[in-house]
DNA sequence: GTGAAAGCGCTAACAG
DNA sequence: CTGTTAGCGCTTTCAC
């Protein structure tokens, strides 16, 4: 009826079950023939050890919690792809929790996955409540928190240079020879906002150009649909030529909306972006962004975390990974 | 140092570990007295529960494994998300894993799984392999198997009905006056790739209309990319002015080519999807397509898994969802 | 109401 | 090399 267990095996073998117990994890030499019978059993049985009963004793689940806003955005998704991969190198199993953004979910979610054990725990959110942070850090587990907008000091995660990534756009933009660029943003005063808009306003001033400044209400496409007629209205009193979006989202709503209203991109306006979500290269035309490397972020905070468990002992600090400036079809260029 | 457990409350309380663990579970009764002892000491020590104790002694894991393809695919990830929020409403943890469509790792997944205790899984594969839904079957554990593509026969699963949602669609692009409609697909002679391809035959040789049916290599964007040069031209050649396609996917690939070569749509050729992915609402011009509910696909098939559960008993069904279909800008209208 | 004790399935000394 | 035994942290009889 119920599964065989580790008993069941030593006596179809004739053996204890420390034999068995050790002939499974190869932990002590066992003779050639008790080793054969073992098998046999385990076979025969279709014996599968249990892993629960072994994590309470070796207190060691194997597990990973990862705390996601919505594995619905793709980004998100590749991240935990990365957790994923590495994780399965090392043995480690990903428990899901999705949270959509309800700080209190976040909380619960994160007490309940200590009471299952997870030996660490990734947290992927956006605007992540400092009250929550606060909680990650005072826990017993090592952790990893990632976060698009909010770069919280002295947490531990993986991101990329912004203020060098905005640098490195605006100067691309410059050199397809636009000068009224505008920057598209929600800013809602984070560390990393404002490491993108620096970059912008930085690399203008170097150059004389005058910084041009758009907020939009939400960091979605829609936000960046809803700000686009005045973006549009602007772009032609002023003779702007290009729109660097702080986020691919923001971009791909400015682009939905000059489709709809018979706007060509890039030809009356060119279009940047900021992240390399999956549907910027799929949408037409394509977005030129820079690539933030959500599995590369995945992939090195689960060896973070991996490391820290292995050396036992809690690390503060940011990994800083290289972006890479992608240049495709809503740039003008010359 | 490591987290305190039961007994460390018990022995703050002054009581015994039943009477701790009765409070907590609210098993049986304690007089007034002591449980505020308990959940003194409980607040005192922020004492977790070990769940990986409970679900030992229980047999009683609360967790449903959940194996996917790849997690990236965004409908897949809409169908997690049903999974998940319904397993929340139970109890229920989802041990996630990726599979990347090898089969070794499909079947390696499931026994992993199993071992990890869980009690339940879904399977949400593309073209699974029959060994691995022979394993599925033939395992102790309750499952759902979702695949868009590979409807096996006595498989326990959720779906829409194809035939008749492809029908719906082929009889709407005739009645926006379309004659000469290519219905794309890759054929695969999977019960849902015939299913489609019946629809739109079917519903073309009652209007006495010809079936024009072209195959792509592969169900995804490329697929439909780089067929997209033979279609246009044998639009142009056969006078056909709609391309339905058996997956969103193709549809994009399409649409993507038409960009690429000035082809206009939707006034040079009409283009309609299957399976609304995310993607279809976003591109532009925004995808005419059928609307499979992914989220709901997992909501429905975790309920069942549920069902199952609580009563004991293995069912092998497919629960049929209603399909919808969305009208976008993809199809020119009369 | 409450505590002592058995046991979930497994690992890891410990003694042979 | 192998078996016996003592737990891991918790729930659940079974007496009192």
């Amino acid at each position: 009826m119920s599964s065989p267990t580790i008993k069941d095996v030593a006596k179809l073998a004739g053996v204890s079950i420390s034999t068995v117990s050790r002939v499974m994890n190869d932990s002590k030499p066992v003779s050639p023939e008790a080793r054969r019978k073992v098998i046999d059993a385990i076979n025969k049985l279709d014996f599968k050890p249990n892993e629960l009963a072994r994590s309470l004793v070796m207190k060691r689940s194997n597990l990973i919690g990862v705390i996601v806003k919505d594995i619905g955005i793709s980004y998100m998704a590749q991240i935990v792809r990365g957790i994923e991969e590495i994780g399965r190198m090392y043995k480690y199993d990903i428990l899901l929790s999705s949270t959509y953004g309800d700080i209190e979910q976040e909380s619960k979610i994160m007490d309940f996955m200590l009471t299952k054990q997870v030996e660490g725990i990734v947290m992927i959110s956006e605007d992540t409540n400092p009250e929550v942070i606060y909680k990650l850090k005072n826990q017993s587990a090592p952790f990893i928190h990632l976060d698009k907008f909010y770069d919280y000091e002295d947490t531990h995660t993986v991101s990329i240079d912004y203020v060098n990534a905005s640098k490195e756009m605006t100067n691309y933009l410059i050199k397809q020879n636009h000068k009224r660029i505008i920057f598209l943003e929600e800013f809602t005063g984070t560390k990393i906002g404002k490491a993108k808009q620096k970059g912008y306003i930085d690399v203008m001033e170097e150059n004389g150009l005058e910084a041009i400044i758009m907020n939009a209400a939400g960091i979605n496409i829609k936000g960046g649909y809803d700000i686009s007629e005045k973006i549009l209205e602007k772009a032609v009193k002023e003779d702007v030529s290009a729109v660097f979006c702080a986020e691919d989202e923001l971009a791909i709503g400015l682009l939905n909306y000059c489709y709809d209203h018979n706007v060509k991109v890039p030809e009356n306006i060119s279009i940047a972006g900021f992240g390399d979500v999956p549907l910027a290269s799929i949408y037409r035309p394509s977005l030129t962004t820079v690539r933030e490397p959500y599995y590369d972020i995945g992939a090195v905070s689960m060896r973070k975390l991996v490391k820290e468990l292995k050396e036992n002992q809690k690390i503060i600090d940011n990994t800083i990974l290289p972006s890479e400036l992608i240049e495709r079809e809503s740039v003008l260029k010359i």
